[in-house]
DNA sequence: GTTCCCGTCGAACGATCCTTCGATATTGTG
DNA sequence: CACAATATCGAAGGATCGTTCGACGGGAAC
């Protein structure tokens, strides 16, 4: 992608902020009014110059943004970085971390308490990423609402017969038992992820 | 939000994919041709029953999905759940992981080799998300491109006079160690996170 | 100093858009 | 059974949209 003016680089922010506001293309008499242009003819040669420069991709009558400069595309994850290469160089990107596909439809996400799952790396005050879900396999990392104050507890989840079993990742902590029909026991869902913020 | 009907939940599954698609509002004839319905005015019924359900918003002859209904707004993060009520209540919201704001701008992520951070509860495999910068403070967690290979390392940083010194948090590693002008040492950014996903 | 790019204007045209109106069929609720 | 909500059609009118054309000025480059 070409470098932009100072001019196109603020009317493509324009196009991008009424985007993620309102979900709509901005029309040209919109992007004229933002910038005291009284003539949808000029937005008309600047979207020209963006889509020709690869800022913004052409179908038709209606322009959309390149993925390159889409902010809701998640981030890249870099592998290897090729000598003497500028560390963010497109060649290096292994992927892309989805956000929209991580947290999904319904995902919500709890704080974790305690440390009674330091073995396994998830640590006081992490955001565990929870799909809910009714059925989980056992030695799956699940939260569940536990006890008469419905916490929420990160654990490994092992159910037999009659015994569902919630194990922690602490040599210094024990397995929760419960009945498999124990209502104090209130399966939240799978663990998609963990999250640490500093 | 009252509940949509199934023809209601599609017409808006489909406006929201074409917004992520091509970041515009599809028009009524779009999304009647999707769904093989040849009149705009059907169209224009339904989105008027999805602005009167609060899935949409109008503003004059524009619509725009309401936040309930956004897919990238981020994921809830749930605090202590009030007895009985349903898990995702909205009470039981204490914030939301803003997705777009923990990835800024300029971030990337690294994927992590090693266990050298594993007593801070970083494992390998984990996704460490980094915020580019030139200069850190002194104990702070840091990504680095050291040595030949310029692969990447997570450490935490300290720098004395002329020595900069990269940390790891495993006992059986020691510090790495390079003067202050070591071409060998590229530092990548602050730690901002750590992700890992199942 | 001429040439080129950038940014701008205004007017007019045709394409596309959303709305409105009248009409029909199905489904579920009271 | 009657009534409301849902789901659809087709036609027509008026609003809005993007496009095109011709023109102007400033700055940078040659």
């Amino acid at each position: 992608m070409r470098t932009l003016t100072k001019r196109q680089r603020e009317i493509l922010d324009f196009i991008l902020e009424t985007i993620e506001k309102y979900g709509r293309f901005p029309s040209y008499r919109e992007i004229g009014a933002h910038f005291g242009l009284t003539s949808p003819a000029t937005v008309s040669q600047h979207l020209e110059a963006l889509a020709a420069k690869g800022a913004l991709h052409r179908r038709g009558r209606h322009y959309s943004p390149a993925e390159a400069v889409r902010r809701d595309q998640g981030i890249p994850v870099l592998g290897r970085v090729a000598a003497g290469s500028p560390i963010t160089a497109v060649e290096n990107i292994e992927e892309r971390i989805q956000w929209n596909r991580l947290g999904g439809e319904h995902c919500f996400a709890v704080r974790v308490l305690g440390n009674s799952m330091v073995d396994e790396g998830i640590r006081e005050g992490d955001l565990a990423i929870v799909e809910p879900c009714d059925e989980v396999r056992n030695g799956e990392l699940i939260v569940a609402y536990v006890g008469e104050d419905q916490e929420a507890t990160v654990k490994r989840y092992h159910r037999s017969r009659d015994v569902i079993e919630l194990r922690p990742a602490n040599r210094a902590y024990r397995p929760m038992r419960f009945s498999t029909a124990d209502p104090h026991l209130r399966l939240a869902g799978r663990v998609v992820a963990i999250l640490r913020r500093f």
